[in-house]
Formats: C-alpha cells, sequence, structure tokens
DNA sequence: CAGACTTTTCAGAAATTTCTGAAATTATTC
DNA sequence: GAATAATTTCAGAAATTTCTGAAAAGTCTG
C-alpha cells in the first residue's frame, strides 16, 4: 500500500464505483492505480500495492484488455508485461463508449432484429414496440457511428460548442423522418 | 407464466441484460413485460407473469421508480397501484439517459473536485491527471445539459441528421478551447 | 374503528459474483 | 531440455447480491 492520501481516495472510489460501471471492484481499482501512474507497471507491482492476490490481478488486467482500455508495455531486458492507461483522455472515452456499446446495446439489436423476422404473431401493439425499440437504437447508433468517424479535434470542438450547435440545427428545414412515429 | 413466444424471450433476454444495465434480473423483466404491455398492470398480474414473489415485485417496482422508468396509474374503484412505461421511446430515453448519468458520472464528478480542493499534495502527474477527467468529465456533461434542453424534436432531428451536423461544423472557425491538453 | 385489502419491510435462504492459493501452462534462458 | 520466470487457470472459499415468506405497516370501507 503506501499511497498518498490522493491516490488512496481516487483508487477507493474508482472501486466503489467499479459495480456502477459494470466492472468489478478490482477492476476498477486497477484501473485508477494505473492511470495515476506515470509510469508503465505490471502485475506484481499492482499486486502489492493493491494488496490483491497475483491471480486476482491477472483476472483483473485480463478484463481491462478486453475492454481495451489498458495498454501493453515492455522493457528491454525485461519480459514481463506492464501495463498504463492511454495519455489522452478523449482517446479512453472514445474506447469506454465503444466497448459499453457493443455489451450493452448491440445485443439487443441483434435480438430484437431477431424477435420482428419472426413476423407477426398476435400482439400488435407489443410488435409495434419492438419494431419501435430497434428503430430509436438504430437511429442512435448511427448517430453513434457519425460521431465515432470525426477525428479527435472535431469532435472536441462539436462537444466543447455544445449550445450553438443546437440553435444552428434550428436553421435546418429537413422534415422529420417519418420513421419515428413520437418525435 | 403463458406468454407469447415474442414476450417470453423479449422478456427473458432484458432479464439477461439488467445486470450489464446496471439492474438485477428482475427488474429486467418487470420493465420488459410493462414495456410491452397495452394496458398497465399491477404487482399482482407481474408477480403471476413473471413467477416471483410478491415482495421481489414490490422491490423491483420501487427500484424502476426510483429510475423514474415506470408510471403509477389508477382506475376509479381499484386501489391498487398499476404501471406502465411512458409510451415515449424518446422520453424513456431521455430519462435513462438522466439516471445514468446521476449514478455513475455524478459521484465521481463530484469527488474529483474534492480530490482537487486539497490543492497539491507530492504528485504532480496525478494532480494532472485528475484535473483532466474532471475537465473532460465537465465538458461532456455541460454538452449533455444543452442536448437535455432541447426538446424533442429538435433532438430528433440532431440525432437523426447526425453526419451533416460534423461537415457543419467542420465550417466553425472558432479556436480550439485550451481547457483541453490533448484535443 | 374493525375488518379487509394492499404494499412494504426484513431476516434469512438461495444464487451469483468475486477472490484466493495451488497447480498448470507458457515463455525464456542457460 | 532442464531450470527459471511470468502468467493463466480453476476449484473452492468468501463476499455480495438477489429472492422469498412471514410479519408489519399503511390504507380504505362500512
Amino acid at each position: 500500500m503506501t499511497f498518498l492520501p490522493l491516490h488512496q481516495d481516487f483508487i477507493l472510489h474508482f472501486g466503489e464505483m467499479g459495480s456502477r460501471w459494470g466492472i468489478n471492484r478490482t477492476v476498477g481499482q486497477i484501473y485508477a492505480l494505473l492511470f495515476l501512474s506515470k509510469n508503465p507497471l505490471n502485475a506484481d507491482q499492482i499486486t502489492e500495492k493493491l494488496s490483491i492476490s497475483r491471480s486476482n490481478t491477472s483476472m483483473g488486467l485480463k478484463e481491462l484488455q478486453s475492454w481495451n482500455l489498458v495498454q501493453l508495455r515492455h522493457f528491454p531486458g525485461d519480459r514481463r508485461d506492464y501495463f498504463t492507461t492511454p495519455e489522452d483522455l478523449w482517446e479512453i472515452m472514445r474506447v469506454l463508449i465503444a466497448e459499453r456499446k457493443k455489451r450493452e446495446i448491440d445485443p439487443t439489436l441483434t435480438r430484437l432484429r431477431e424477435l420482428e423476422m419472426r413476423g407477426p404473431g398476435g400482439d400488435d401493439y407489443a410488435e409495434a414496440r419492438i419494431a419501435e425499440l430497434r428503430e430509436l437504437i438504430e437511429v442512435m447508433t448511427n448517430f453513434y457511428d457519425e460521431m465515432e468517424k470525426l477525428e479527435t479535434e472535431r469532435l472536441v470542438k462539436l462537444i466543447t460548442l455544445g449550445g450553438r450547435i443546437a440553435r444552428r440545427l434550428d436553421q435546418t428545414k429537413t422534415a422529420l423522418p417519418t420513421l419515428l412515429k413520437r418525435p
């Protein structure tokens, strides 16, 4: 252990929030530790710092790798794996959003399409509701895909200017797409 | 039970996805059931349909109410509570995003501000990293607040037009705000 | 205000998730 | 290819979350 209070509290907070973010406490703590660490850390260092078992560290890192939230680094003459988080926070955010979409939205979109493929089966309301939900998810993910395409600089512009976009949008005369029943 | 296959599979899917969405299986299933149901349902109907205990239903509904994801309805001459989901899917989405922000982002923003208030404490890199994270979250939530303000119609326009926004943005000559170190 | 109806609470049971230590696997060096 | 180093796997322990049944609390009716 032996953390500065800042590190200590930041790491504990990430541990506590972990469950709300869909990761467990250990994974949250490992991420927080790496995030604050200027230099990459290896599994043993993480294990020692967080006072957890080596195997838990291994699983946590595997989880973070599956989320693409950590990067692997190596040093000459040392064959251990070292881990860092990307310097660019916007990059981190993009990866995070992409991964959450993959885990939380995509499976449902796939399932909704499957359900629709079955065709009418006796409950018009439910079928309409499912179709509408599928459409909304598609519209949202299309929007997301557009944002995803933007390089960081333009995206930052978009986000930071926020309010102006809305006003500007107001001038757009395009008719409201009909696919949205209740706009 | 006795569901149509469509209902059955939709409800089971929501139950399975529940844990990824930060709710439990029962809550996911109750929501799915209400979502597909044209008419409001009371707790006993939900209990019976989902084959769960009455108390579990009660807790699940409480949870959904805390998320503002269900609406209460009453019928004359019947003093039981009936529950529905809003008809407007965009409204549902807005509520969902607002609630997730409240649970997943706001506590961290608050904590980061607290940590910064302490002032320098011996690790410049960690302090800069935390400040940068706090800034990014602020920029994102400001953007979110702007979107939140838009009435549904304009928001739908914004989302459905997606790509055009990006192109339009390109013309904006505004200098990149300096608060973002690595744009 | 007694009795019926409805909802909530809560302690413990059941289920699930997380964590650990030991063993197995993989990779590297001599 | 034996010895060493690093990492992963995995069965069971520990911790946490979810669910239930019973009891309590609240609400309405006559």
